[in-house]
DNA sequence: GTCTATAAAAAGATAGAC
DNA sequence: GTCTATCTTTTTATAGAC
């Protein structure tokens, strides 16, 4: 469609933000030019900067509302039972919400290493935040005497790695539908740190 | 030192890789000119077309020979044992391989974007090949009955995630020995896969 | 709020002297 | 084989008209 000046400040803000998910996802930010987001939202170059003032801050906000939302999430969705039940919530909700986002969980997991110092020491935060959710779990679960596991802070950090890693391999259109996945992952974790 | 020119062919060249190795993963292919690549070495940016003919090309072959690597030591070090103890041999391998050359995993993880269509091909092919020794072993212990794994090529996936993830955490300097991660991971692998 | 135009710096790659 | 110099393009970001 053809365009002409005007204002659409409450439409073009988040179109900037999905722009840049979309493309940072797919070429990477330091590959992704101010001028490759504008032409995505349909502006000129210059326009973007009502939105942000800079390229660094388009890639922190990304991330950081990533992180938020995912704990946010997690806040809502777990659960009071025992150990067991709550590590199998954990997984399948873990699945869910990164296979529902792959742009966002790509670039939080990938540009870590172009954040500022500052900017990577709040997203790290946000992110250690989240693994001691699992890590209590399991803390709890050795406690209970229903989990052994040698080294909960390793294993922490084995079960995310193995549960993220759907990402890289999944298809909508594949053979497998999410609860299959979720059912395949749950039974590995589950054996994986049973007593 | 001061430099003054003349002629290193020898020396400089695999100087070239290393330093494009280093700062590719400290700061990622595309945020790294080929000027800093130059700096690092010690010499000027022209001075580098006397090794590889673009920028591409040298991210190229880092990763290609590392996935070369990987297979060539993994067809060393595997043996002909039960799947278990084949198993084992392939975690306790993926592990050391792979924390022995953190920056080489790195970037044929996150470069993969960067590549032309053409070498992606190329690299994932040897990629592929890899994870099918992992799956064989999972297929054939399957037949033996000494695994209960509902779907081989998914749980692939699972595993070499979770090892590979290693890399993310693992410190030299920390409380922990290889070793002693090896253990940890063998079990938790052992588990999620035995009948 | 968006445009056009531009400043100022940096990029990949090449030419030719030594 | 390396240097200096340069071509050409592209980059982030800003200024000012509308």
């Amino acid at each position: 469609m053809a365009r002409t000046a005007g204002s659409h400040s409450e439409i073009t803000g988040p179109r900037v933000l999905q722009a840049a998910l979309t493309l940072f996802a797919r070429h990477g930010f330091a590959a992704v030019s101010m001028r490759q987001i504008a032409a995505e939202v349909g502006v000129q170059a210059g326009a973007l900067y009502n939105y942000t003032p800079d390229k660094q801050t388009l890639l922190f906000d990304l991330m950081r509302t990533h992180m938020e939302g995912l704990l946010e999430a997690w806040e809502a969705e777990k659960s009071d039972g025992d150990a067991t039940e709550r590590l199998r919530r954990f997984t399948r909700f873990h699945i869910t919400y990164h296979l529902e986002r792959p742009d966002e969980v790509f670039i939080s997991y990938m540009e870590l290493r172009n954040l500022t110092p500052e900017n990577f020491r709040e997203i790290e935060a946000l992110r250690r935040k989240y693994e001691t959710e699992l890590e209590k779990i399991l803390r709890d679960g050795l406690a209970e005497g229903v989990f052994n596991v040698p080294d909960p802070r390793v294993v922490t950090m084995a079960v995310i790695a193995m549960v993220t890693g759907v990402t890289t391999w999944y298809r909508t259109a594949g053979r497998l539908s999410v609860e299959a996945v979720q059912d395949i992952y749950w039974q590995m974790v589950q054996r994986a740190v049973s007593a």
